[in-house]
DNA sequence: TCGCAAGTGAGAATGGTTCTCATCTTACAT
DNA sequence: ATGTAAGATGAGAACCATTCTCACTTGCGA
C-alpha cells in the first residue's frame, strides 16, 4: 500500500501524499509536471494546494521514491522510481518520451569518471530527435 | 577577427556583441552564465544591459557560436563553441567542470535512437561526482 | 552623409518554484 | 479515547532567472 511506502521513508502518512503517490501511478503520462499534478488532483475534487505539491514531490525525491528530469525547453518532470535505472529519449517535434537502459553507456560513463579521478554519483543523458509516429509526423509534415 | 565571426553568421557588428564574445574568449571558466558575464563587464567597465546580454546569447546559441548547458541544481551556463563536441563532467562539490568525448558513447546514443525509429538531432549527457582535487575535498573533508 | 532596419537598455512582466505563517493533522503517550 | 508536540498544509507573497516592452540609439548600404 502507498501508506507503507511513506512510512518506509520516515515521512508521515497525510492525505495530500497519498493522493500524489496515487496520481503518479495511475497516471496515463508516466513524466508529468508539478502543475499536471496540481491541475489534475483539482480537476478531480482532490484538490491540494500547488505549495504542497511542490514540497511532497521534494520529499518524495529525497526519499528515493520518485526522479526528477529537466528536458530541454520544457519545465521539471517527475516520475515514479519503479524498477532499473533508465534514461530517455525525447521527441522534439510532439514530446514523446521514450525509456531506455544502455549497459555499454552505463559503463562507459564509470570509466570516464574514474580516469578523471571522479567518484561517479549521478548522471542525466537525454537523446533528442524526431519520432516516426503517425500523429508527430502529421504534424509538420 | 570577432566582427568576421559575427558577420558570418548575419549578425550586425555591434560593440555589446563583441564585447560579450570576446569575454567569452577570455574569461578564467569556460563556462559561464548570463549574470557572470553581466557582472564581469560591468566591473571592466563595459557596462552592457543584462536584457541584451540575453538576446546576444540567444543569438550566438542560434548561429552554433556557442552552446549552452543546465547543470543539474545550477543557472544556464554557455561556452564558445570552438573544436569538436564534448559532454561533461561536473563535480558537485565544489563545482569543478571537466569535458570529455567518447566515441563508443556517441556511437550507442545514435544507435539508440534508430532502434526507437528517432532521427537523432542533439542529446545531452552530463556526469556528476566528486572529485579527487585538493581543493575540492579539503572542504567537507 | 542619410535613412531606416536593427540593436540597445532600463525597467516591467513572466512563470516556475519556494517561502511565510497562521491554521490543521498525524503519531504517539497517557 | 484524549492531549499534545512535531510536523504538514494552503493561500498568497516572495524569489529569481529570463523575457518582454518601448523609446532611444546605432550600424551600414545606398
Ligand atoms: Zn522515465
Ligand atoms: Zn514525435
Ligand atoms: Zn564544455
Ligand atoms: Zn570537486
Amino acid at each position: 500500500m502507498e501508506s507503507e511506502e511513506l512510512r518506509n521513508v520516515g515521512l508521515k502518512v497525510t492525505t495530500p501524499r497519498l493522493k500524489i503517490l496515487g496520481l503518479l501511478e495511475n497516471a496515463k503520462a508516466k513524466h508529468i509536471t508539478a502543475e499536471t499534478i496540481y491541475r489534475q488532483l483539482g480537476e478531480s475534487g482532490e484538490a491540494i494546494g500547488l505549495a504542497t505539491v511542490y514540497r511532497a514531490l521534494a520529499q518524495f525525491e529525497a526519499a528515493g521514491l520518485i526522479t526528477r528530469h529537466q528536458f530541454e525547453g520544457g519545465q521539471t518532470v517527475f516520475e515514479l522510481e519503479r524498477g532499473p535505472h533508465h534514461d530517455h529519449i525525447v521527441c522534439v517535434r510532439c514530446g514523446r518520451v521514450e525509456e531506455f537502459y544502455d549497459k555499454v553507456i552505463e559503463d562507459r560513463q564509470r570509466e570516464i569518471a574514474e580516469n578523471f579521478g571522479f567518484t561517479l554519483k549521478d548522471h542525466a543523458l537525454t537523446l533528442y530527435g524526431e519520432c516516426n509516429d503517425e500523429n508527430c509526423l502529421g504534424r509538420t509534415g
